[in-house]
RNA sequence: GUGGACGUAGCUUAGCGGUUUAAAGCGUCGCUCUGUGGCAGCGAAGAUCGCCGGUUCAAAUCCGGUCGUCCACCCCA
C-alpha cells in the first residue's frame, strides 16, 4: 500500500470557504455598482499571458518580474506567465481589439486572481485578488482624480473609516532622468550615512531611497532635492491640476513628496490609499495598528506605446481584495448573513419522501427558500436540524398527511401546529412569511 | 532571498525536564425519546502527535533536516 499523502493548498494560497464567500460577494457587488455609475466596462483577460508582456510592460528590473513571476513553458514551446498584475494584460487587450477606435476615454475595470511568488506574510499571498480600474486615452488629471475618487468611494461603501490618500508626482521622461541624476549626485557623497539597502539603491533605483523607513536614511532624505521642485513645466501643471481636482471633490488627501512606486511604467501621478485600523492580535490580547496599503496606482502615459500601441495616455489603480477582506473581518457588522431558509420540510416514510421532491419544486417555483433533510428518516432529527437552521416554520409531511392530502405546519418558536390542505400550503406559507 | 515564533482529532487546546490504551471542550453521528426540536444523560466515530532521520532499552516530548503556517525585513495590493 502506498503511503498516505496529505495534500494541502500550495504555499501562500487559500481556499475561500462558504462561510467567507459573503465578504467577497459584498465587495464585488459594491465594485460593480460603482463601476456602472462611473461608466466603466468590465473586462476579463486571461490569467496567463505571454511572459514578455510583463517583462516589457511591468518592467524587467522590477522585483515583480525579476523574482516573483510564475512562468511556464507550454508544450508548444511558448513562454507564458501567470499574471502578476492586471495593467499589462488590459493594455494588451486595448491594443489588440483596436479600442483606440472607440470614443475616448475608454474606461475598463476588472477583478480576479493574480500570482506572485513571494514569501507570504500579513496581507501578502502568492495567489491574491485585486480590483483594478483603468482609463485610456485621456491625459487630463481629472481622470486621475476620478480613479482616486472611485477607490475612495468603494472603500467608503464598504464602511471603511480612517482612510488616508497619499499623492505625489514622479515626473515623466522629460524631468525624471534629470532628477534621478541630481538625487544620486546628492546621495553618493552621503552614502556612509545610509543603510545597506539604500547604498545599493543609489545605483539601481535612487528614487526608492525616498521611501526607506530607516531613520538615518530619512534624515539624509530630508535635505535631499525634492522631486516636485524639479518637475518639468508640463508635469508641474498636471500635478497642480490634480490637486485642484482633488480639492474640488473633498477627498482627504496628503501630498507625500516621498511616495514612489515600484513599477517602471508610472509617470506623473502616483497615489496610495491606506486604512489605519487597530486590529486585535491573537497573542496576549494586545492591539496593533495596521497600516497596509489597500490601493495603489498612478498614471502610465508611456505604456500603451511601449507595448506596441499608439501613444495613448492612461491612468489606473488596483486594490488588494484580501487586505480589504481582512479589515472587513475585523469589523463587527461583517458577521455572516442571517440564515437563508425560513422554512423546513420534514418528511416521514417513503411515500411522503417521494411527495416531498415534488413539493420542494413547488416551493422553488414560488421562490421560497426551503431546507430539508431527505437523508434522515426520524422526525426528531429532522426537527433538530430545523432548529439548528433557525427556521420559522417546519412543514411536516407524514404518511397520514399524504393520504389525507394535508400537511402539518409547526411554528418553531411557540410549537403550535395546524393542519393545512396540501395544495394550499405554498400559498399559505408565502402569505405568512410576508409578515 | 534573510531573520524569528509555531505545527497534537474537523475546530480550540492540554500533555512536551522521555516510560503501557495521547486527554478535554466545541462540532459531527447515534441512543435514552419507534410521528415532534431547543435542555439533559449516555455512547460512538475521529490523531500512525506535519514529514524524514538521529540520540535512547524507550520519543508527541531531546537533537538535526525538511515541508507548512504566522510574523518581520525586502517588495508590494
Amino acid at each position: 500500500m502506498s503511503k498516505k499523502v496529505k495534500f494541502q493548498t500550495p504555499t501562500g494560497m487559500h481556499d475561500i470557504l462558504p462561510e467567507d464567500q459573503f465578504l467577497y460577494e459584498k465587495i464585488w457587488r459594491v465594485v460593480d455598482d460603482v463601476a456602472a455609475f462611473y461608466g466603466f466596462g468590465k473586462i476579463e483577460t486571461p490569467l496567463v499571458e505571454d511572459a514578455a508582456l510583463f517583462e516589457k510592460g511591468t518592467g524587467g528590473t522590477t522585483d515583480i518580474v525579476e523574482k516573483q513571476m510564475y512562468t511556464l513553458k507550454t508544450r508548444g514551446g511558448d513562454m507564458l506567465a501567470l499574471r502578476p498584475e492586471f495593467t499589462p494584460g488590459i493594455v494588451r487587450s486595448y491594443i489588440q481589439h483596436g479600442m483606440i477606435a472607440l470614443p475616448q476615454p475608454v474606461k475598463l475595470y476588472a477583478y480576479g486572481p493574480l500570482f506572485r511568488y513571494e514569501h507570504p506574510q500579513a496581507g501578502r499571498f502568492r495567489q491574491f485578488r485585486q480590483v483594478d480600474f483603468e482609463v485610456f486615452g485621456e491625459q487630463s488629471a481629472a481622470l486621475d482624480a476620478q480613479i482616486i475618487q472611485i477607490f475612495y468611494v468603494i472603500l467608503k461603501e464598504l464602511k471603511f473609516s480612517h482612510l488616508i490618500i497619499e499623492v505625489n508626482s514622479i515626473g515623466d521622461n522629460q524631468c525624471r532622468p534629470y532628477y534621478k541624476k541630481l538625487l544620486s549626485g546628492y546621495l553618493r557623497p552621503r552614502q556612509n550615512s545610509l543603510c545597506a539597502d539604500c547604498r545599493r539603491r543609489i545605483r539601481e533605483n535612487p528614487l526608492r531611497t525616498l521611501d526607506c523607513k530607516e531613520e538615518k536614511c530619512q534624515r539624509v532624505r530630508s535635505q535631499a532635492p525634492q522631486l516636485i521642485d524639479h518637475l518639468c513645466e508640463e508635469c508641474k501643471n498636471h500635478f497642480k491640476s490634480l490637486l485642484e481636482f482633488l480639492d474640488e471633490t473633498d477627498l482627504p488627501y496628503h501630498l507625500d513628496p516621498y511616495l514612489v512606486r515600484g513599477l517602471d511604467y508610472y509617470t506623473k501621478t502616483v497615489f496610495e490609499i491606506f486604512s489605519e485600523q487597530t486590529m486585535k492580535t491573537t497573542g496576549e490580547g494586545g492591539e496593533v495598528v495596521q497600516r497596509n496599503a489597500l490601493v495603489g496606482g498612478g498614471r502610465y502615459d508611456g505604456l500603451v506605446h511601449l507595448l506596441g500601441g499608439k501613444d495613448v495616455p492612461a491612468s489606473g489603480a488596483a486594490a488588494g481584495v484580501e487586505r480589504i477582506v481582512s479589515f472587513l473581518k475585523e469589523m463587527e457588522f461583517a458577521a455572516a448573513p442571517a440564515p437563508v431558509a425560513r422554512i423546513f420540510l420534514a418528511q416521514l416514510g417513503d411515500l411522503s419522501k417521494k411527495k416531498s421532491l415534488r413539493l420542494l419544486e413547488e416551493f422553488r417555483k414560488a421562490k421560497i427558500q426551503i431546507a430539508e433533510s431527505l437523508g434522515r428518516d426520524s422526525l426528531r432529527t429532522q426537527l433538530a436540524r430545523a432548529d439548528k437552521l433557525e427556521v420559522e416554520y417546519t412543514a411536516i409531511l407524514g404518511q397520514k398527511e399524504v393520504l389525507d392530502g394535508t400537511i402539518v405546519l409547526r411554528k418553531m418558536d411557540t410549537g403550535e401546529q395546524e393542519t393545512l390542505k396540501l395544495e394550499k400550503v405554498v400559498e399559505e406559507i408565502k402569505e405568512r412569511l410576508r409578515k
